[in-house]
DNA sequence: CCCCTTAATTTATCATTATAATTTTTTCAC
DNA sequence: GTGAAAAAATTATAATGATAAATTAAGGGG
């Protein structure tokens, strides 16, 4: 940003890192999409004038950021295999494993995009995904008698949301969603921190769900924002009560 | 999700892999922070009995991932590294290289996070915050008078939003900030899609900045958040105009 | 005491060989 | 012919050894 050249800025990068580059280089400059076939190991051994170790240790590179995936046998080698979700929510959650959300952080974020989401996704879904919603908000339909239901049954609510968010159209919405519940769902897995069930908010809660469902079927954005709203607000004073920093821990793949 | 006891979920993960993740458990048991050193190479392969070139290709999944930086010399070897920033974004970038993203879609969480973030932010910065930001609104004190001008200011204009995010005490919130801004001026550097200049919306962008920051200084969530809120509503309309879909490209680190 | 050279340590890279996994092809029974 | 089992071909996987490069520490004039 400064007015000099930028020169000396990382000159001694190791060779499998240069050879993930230009591998990189190799499928953006062709335009390659998701099962297209990249050289095999010798033959990258040769294109890029590197031992086999060092191919080896390029393509694992690109394998732990979920870009290429490599099969044995005839036909076999590396492909392009577009990024999963899940890996860039695993990738994603390494970062935050050093940096020490706290349940009120997420749900800042939540609060401001859950009702978004909500009212985006009115009038779209087809009877099959509102079928599918419907089920889940249906289920438990008796307050939870213990700490241990009422987890059970925090992490289904969480299901819900996480479905919706792979409804979105709107891919980083959907992803930024998807994420908290993710992380949400990981401390109440690993943690326990739970309250006597309280009775009261779960079945505002539930009855959320189940309005939520019946406002996206009916495409009234504006009233699904309005009780996502509501909703967020409930979660967040269930979640309150509990511990404030989380998350040192990391995701499975 | 489903009753079984789930044992034959991934039988075949290659040892590579293992490794980087008994090396992931061997950091987190001993809760490892970020200088702390792990074993050398030849104490790794007596310690997970495999022969040198696993041990590296486990290093390089692990380096891939920002999750340790590696050194020669003596004193040298691996060590736990904290995953950065940029490397978090690089490699969420990956997936969505995958997805398309259109502007629409971006806008539509910076309608609804920038706003927040700026409310949150009123009366925590200190005056050197302030006077950075400060300092950044002010420059291009005179209208664009080429689109080569014009996409500079947008740029500039982007570092402001990202400097801004980087202030977030809610690392969460600040993070997809960050990465929109990553996005977006990506896509200003690599795609020429500018329309003549908009020198109404120019000057109403560049007041809307200059306001903000009083308004950071005075304290005043609300009017801060007013203030981003009509901030996005420009800056969308100056974006609308062009392209649809976008970011074909991995980010650098 | 400082600077330069030398040595020691550790990772980086390369080369070679053998093994394992997978798919394709062939063969043989029916 | 058809189909299943066996063989072959292809590819990645893993281990081993040797050499290079980089960095720190130590030693030796001046």
């Amino acid at each position: 940003m400064d007015g000099s050249t930028t020169p000396p800025a990382k000159p001694k990068r190791s060779r499998p890192v240069q050879v993930a580059d230009q591998i990189k280089q190799w499928v953006v400059e062709r335009d390659l999409k998701k099962g297209d076939k990249l050289p095999n190991e010798s033959a990258m051994i040769e294109l890029f004038s590197v031992s086999k170790g060092t191919v080896r240790e390029a393509l694992r590179i690109l394998e732990a950021q979920g870009l290429i995936v490599t099969k044995t046998g005839p036909g076999g080698g590396s492909i392009v295999g577009e990024v999963s979700a899940n890996r860039a929510r695993s990738l994603l959650a390494n970062y935050f494993y050093f940096q020490d959300l706290s349940v009120a952080d997420i749900y800042q974020m939540r609060r401001a995009l859950e009702p978004e989401l909500a009212a985006s996704l009115a009038g779209t879904l087809t009877e099959d995904q509102i079928a599918e919603l419907q089920e889940l908000a249906e289920r438990y339909p008796e307050p939870a008698k213990s700490a241990e239901e009422e987890k059970e049954q925090h992490i289904a609510s969480l299901v819900f949301h996480a479905r919706l968010s792979e409804f979105a159209e709107n891919k980083l919405l959907g992803f930024v969603i998807g994420f908290m519940a993710n992380i949400l769902t990981d401390m109440t897995v690993y943690r326990q921190l739970y309250d006597p069930p309280n009775v009261v908010l779960w079945s505002k809660g539930r009855e959320h769900q189940l309005a939520l469902v019946d406002a996206l079927r009916a495409g009234q954005a504006e009233e699904a924002r309005r009780i996502m709203a509501s909703h967020m607000q409930i979660a967040e004073e269930l979640m309150k009560v509990q511990e404030a920093h989380l998350l040192r821990r990391f995701m499975g793949d």
